[in-house]
DNA sequence: GTAGAAGTTGACACCGGTGTCAGAATCAAG
DNA sequence: CTTGATTCTGACACCGGTGTCAACTTCTAC
C-alpha cells in the first residue's frame, strides 16, 4: 500500500511515516518511480512504534528494539545482547514509575471532576 | 526555606522551581533582600505539579487545576468552571489512553528481556 | 568588614517528534 | 497526451520544560 493509505489506516502523518524510515524504524519497497509501497504489516508496526513513542522511547532505542520484538507472524527474529537489556531494565523501570505517576494524577482530575459534579447536582 | 533546600528535597532544580513560580504554578514569600521563602507545604505542590507534569499536562492547565485540588490540610479551595471540566474530562481521557501505551510497551519490553534471560540461562 | 556560599534575573540553546511549505516527479484514469 | 491526485525530497519552525552561563546581590559566619 502507498504512504497515504497506510497513514489513513494507521492515524499517523505521512510526515512521520518518512521520518520513521530516515530513523530505522519502518522501510518499504518503492515502486519504479520511487514511491514507497508498505506491506500490509506495516499498520500493526507502525501502531507499535507510536505505543513506544507514548511510552517514552526515543527512536534510537525503539530501533535497537524492534529486531528483537516477536512479530505477530511468529519467531523472536533477534536476542538483545546484555548492554540494551540493560538500558531496557532501566526503560521498564521508567515506565513503571510513569504510570504511577498518571495513575495519581488521573485520581487528582477526577476528584477535581466530581466535585463540580456534585456541586452542580 | 530557600530554593537550594526546596530543590534538594524535591529533586527538581532551581531552574524548575523558578519557572514554576512564573508560570504560576508556585509562589513564595521573599526575604528582604529578594530571596525566595517557601513554606513547607511547597514540597507537596511541587511533587504535585511534577505528576501532573510527567502526565503530560502543559503548565497552563496546571494552573488552572491547582486552586481546585484539595491540599493535604483541607478543603477544596475553588471549584472547577464546566469549561475547565471539560478540558479535564478529555485530558483524563488522554491519560487513560497514555497509561494503556504504557502498559503494552512495558510489555513488549517484559518480552524482550525474558527472551534475552532465558536465552542466556 | 570580609570571604565564600547561595540566591537573583535574563538570555541563549537544546531536544526530537511533528506541522508545513515549495518545487518537482509519478501515478492513474480519461 | 493531459490532467488532477498523490508522492518525493529538503528545509525551516515550533513547542515547552530544562540546562547552563553571566553578572550582580544577599546571606551567613567568622
Amino acid at each position: 500500500m502507498r504512504i497515504g493509505e497506510l497513514a489513513r489506516r494507521t492515524g499517523v502523518s505521512e510526515r512521520s511515516l518518512r521520518y520513521y524510515e530516515k530513523q530505522g524504524l519502518l522501510t518499504a519497497d518503492r515502486t519504479p518511480g520511487g514511491h514507497r509501497d508498505y506491506p500490509d504489516s506495516a499498520v500493526d508496526r507502525v501502531i507499535r512504534i507510536q505505543e513506544l513513542f507514548a511510552a517514552g522511547l526515543c527512536s534510537r532505542k525503539i530501533a535497537q528494539l524492534l529486531p528483537c520484538m516477536r512479530d505477530a507472524d511468529g519467531g523472536p527474529s533477534e536476542i538483545a545482547g546484555s548492554r540494551l537489556v540493560a538500558d531496557l531494565v532501566r526503560e521498564r523501570e521508567r515506565i513503571d514509575r510513569t504510570i504511577a505517576d498518571l495513575i495519581r494524577s488521573r485520581d487528582v482530575l477526577d476528584d477535581v471532576i466530581e466535585a463540580a459534579a456534585s456541586r452542580s447536582r
